[in-house]
This record gives C-alpha cells, structure tokens and sequence, in this order.
DNA sequence: AAGTGGTCTAGACCACTAG
DNA sequence: TAGTGGTCTAGACCACTTC
C-alpha cells in the first residue's frame, strides 16, 4: 500500500490533516484538483480519499467537498491484534510476562472456536501484560496443536507472541474476529490486576485465523477500565435508510484521571 | 446504493452466501467470470466485493480467490446509533420510556464534546430500553439547544429518537464518534437494571453529527453485560507490517446462558 | 505458464449541492 | 447553472498464487 500511487496520496494527505493545513470543518479540494495536482487519474485520487474515510478522518456526501472530520491521528485496527505493537505506536512502554503455559485437551468453547476436535491437545498461555508499568490486561489465549510448537520456546518476557511466530514460524494472522463485552472479574483477574474481585473489566475475545482460514488462537483479553478504550469511527451515506460505510476501529489510550 | 449496480451485485452474492451456496471456506468465483455474468464491467464486481469485504464476510489476497469468511449477517454499524433499528432488525422486541427530561445548562463533559459553550442550555434524557422485556440499557443523552425542541415533544414511549427526528425536523445523524469500555454500576444504573451497585456494565459513548459536522448529541449508553457484545471483524492486507484493510463492526446479541 | 487480484488510466453520465 | 462526488466502462500492466 504505501508502495502505491493512492497510498502515498493519501500519506500525504493524512500529514496535512495532522498537521493542520486542513482543520477540522474544512474542505479538502476537489478530485479532479488532487488528481491535477498529483499527475494521477480520478479514480486512484477516489482510492486514497477512500482510505481516508475509512480512517474516519474525513467525511463525503454527493454533491459538495470533502469535510475533514477529526484532526487525530489513528491506527489500523488491525494492530488490535498486537497490544504490542499499537502500544508501542501510541508511545507507551509495554511488558508482558507469561505466568503459565499448560497443554491440556481442549474444552468445550476453544474446540469450537478453533474448529478442532474436544480431544485434540491445546497450549494455553497466561499472560499479564502491562503498560507504563502498570498492569492493564490479564491475557488467556489457547493455541491450535499445530502452532504451539512455535509458542513453547519463547521466553516468559516476549513482548509480542504474534510478532515472533510470524518471524519464526511464519505463521500471521491474516483475518480476525473479536467480541467485545464486560465481565466481572474473577478472582485471577482481581489478584493480577490489584481490583476487587467483581470489579468491571473490559472484555476482547478474539479468534485470529490465517490468509487460509485456518484459526490460529482464540484469545480472553481482560482490560482494566480506564486503561484503554475502543474508539470506533461511522460515517453513513446521503440517505438515511440506506447506510452502508464502512467505519474504522481502533483501540483507544484513556488518559487517567 | 441499492440502486445501484454494484449494490445488486453485491446483495446477490451476500444472499448466495447466506443460503450457503458458498459455504465458509469456499472461493468465490474470480472478478472476470462475475463481470461476464452481470453484464458488469470489472471495476463494478470490484465495488461488489468490496462492500461484502467490508461486512467481513469474504476475505481476499493478491493472487487468489476470493474466499468466503463467514455465513452470517452482519447488519452496518451505522444501526449502532440506532438501537431500535438494530434490534428490530435482530428480530428482538424493543421498547423504551423516557423517565427524566430536564433542560439544564450544559456540564464541562457535555459543552466540549457537543460544541457549545459552558452556559448554553442543554436538554437532558434518561432512557430505559427493553429487548423483548426486560431491561438492558440505561441511556443518558444530552442533546444540543437546536435539536431539543424536536425532542421535547416526543411520547416517553417513543421507540426511536432518531428516527422520529428524522422525520420530523429533518435532523440526520451523518457521521459518529464511539467510544466503548466497561463501568461499575452507578446507584440509578443498579436500580433501573436490576443488577447490584459496581457490577459491571458494557458503556458505549457516542457523539453524533450532521452531514455538515454539526453536533447532535452526546449519548451514554450502559448495557448488562450478557445482552449485547460488539462484534468487530478486520482483514489484514498480504503484508503483515502493512495492514489498511477496514474493518466491520456490529452490535452483536448474546445468547442467554 | 495460466489465472487472479491489486493498481492505474482516460474517458463518460448522473445526482446532488451551492451560489 | 456550475461544480462536485457517485457510478460505470474498457482497456492496461504488474505481483502473486497455483499447478
């Protein structure tokens, strides 16, 4: 993408965003002025402003210019699947250490979300993971038999698990699927996170799978309320009744109070 | 959009994929065979895949087919600042009462994120809304001295705020600004949904704006945990370190236990 | 080597907004 | 009425997957 025509384009347009030549409320020129002014075509102009609103940084409705929408700067929500290396884009210091790693038969939920046989062995890592030095998540993840071998080896302070089976293993996360809730928290959460047990959590379960469809992991992310947040963007079409834009979604610092 | 070509096409292929015509895992057939079968040309078929890749139901990589994620509808996100028409959707029975209407001046939260001064006066409603009976959501929400008078006067029952503004006064909520985390129940919180005081709740705070960036209210949603999860899918581009692709995300319902 | 999706071009017409 | 974004076409070349 940023070896591309319309990500460049949109690169560049981004940094004018951020960097307030565009405020929020103004417009941004025309296609045919940034297809000019960029020597491209009208529809590679239309591929990088696309980009843009699906960043939620600026808005369209037929007929009039584009409208700059927030002068913030957001990260794909694809990084929701590395605390990592969203943490490290937001300029936090994060650390992790795995308390256990235990291989047992699967139960019941990760066999079904991984799609494996109830029988079949699973890894199942305990991971407290903090920010600042703070601790924000306390982190459940099951690994399918056929990635737990790249998972056995990594030491207990690897900062991001996914980041090293992709190098090691070649093995990355191509598609997700997270659920998003709250829980009380269990007294494991309470003890590892300094809350009384029936304190709120944010809860993120996710599944990762591969380009292939095959699943990966099947995470429980548990987060302390007022450590992140998930912002989401949406933007609808002309007609109220017929809404179909796509939003943008990404984790979110809360600063403390 | 569903007047448009691309938007048949894509209902087309997203009923052929809920009828399980293509299963999950299946490939899709490639942008040229659909461009002849419709009568399209390949640009159209891309617009096509692309809406359904935005809703995570197919995923995509250079080289490949395009293959099928998931068999399951996904309403848009923009019903997310619509309770009502999510849950009617969902085939869920909704009501809600309005219980407090005030017109007080404007709080520090409220003024900044709506936009308006300190002292601007501001009117405030408490909701309690039911998904087929029984209480799941507790709904503060401010809204700016423009849009107020539009809100006054409509029947505590009413099913949709937005909707009836809508219709009524022409007032559109064109873009949204979410933010989603957990929170300990307040006393009204505890009373209203019948949980304990400081269990957890799944809080959604939203600001909504017109097309032109007007805001229209800032809203505090507070669900039992249980009733509603957010759903998210997201889809990496081919190259780990470069990933742009949009995500999907839905409120999601959440089977008793 | 053949097939497929990702990117790009240079046109065109229409629906909508704004002055 | 002029300008703008939304849609659509018919080509082209390249990178990647699959066999």
């Amino acid at each position: 993408m940023s070896g591309s025509r319309y990500g460049e384009i949109a690169e560049a347009l981004r940094r004018s965003i951020l960097e307030g030549e565009y405020p929020v409320g103004a417009l941004l020129p025309s296609e045919s002025d940034l297809a000019a002014r960029w020597g491209a075509s009208r529809g590679t102009v239309r591929q990088a402003v696309g980009l843009l609103a699906s960043e939620g940084l600026i808005g369209s409705r037929q007929g009039a210019r584009r409208v700059v929408l927030r002068q913030e700067r957001r990260h794909s929500f694809a990084q929701l699947t590395s605390f990592a290396q969203w943490a490290q884009a937001m300029g936090c210091e994060v650390s992790s250490r795995i308390l256990t790693r235990t291989t047992r038969r699967a139960g019941a939920e990760e066999a079904s979300r991984l799609g494996v046989a109830r029988d079949s062995e699973v890894l199942y890592v305990l991971r407290l993971r903090r920010l600042d030095g703070e601790p924000v998540l306390v982190e459940r993840t099951a690994y399918t038999d056929w990635v737990a071998p790249a998972v056995r080896d990594l030491p207990d302070d690897c900062v991001s698990i996914m980041d090293s089976i992709a190098e090691n293993a070649g093995i990355v996360a191509h598609y997700g699927e997270h659920l998003i809730d709250a829980v009380a928290a269990g007294s494991e959460d309470a003890r590892l996170l300094g809350v009384r047990r029936g304190s709120p959590l944010l809860r993120q379960r996710y599944l990762t799978y591969t380009a292939a469809g095959r699943p990966i992991e099947w995470t429980d992310d548990r987060y302390l309320p007022g450590s992140v947040a998930f912002a989401v963007s949406n933007s609808a079409a002309a007609s109220p009744l017929e809404r179909h834009a796509g939003p943008s979604v990404t984790p979110h610092p809360v600063r403390a109070p």
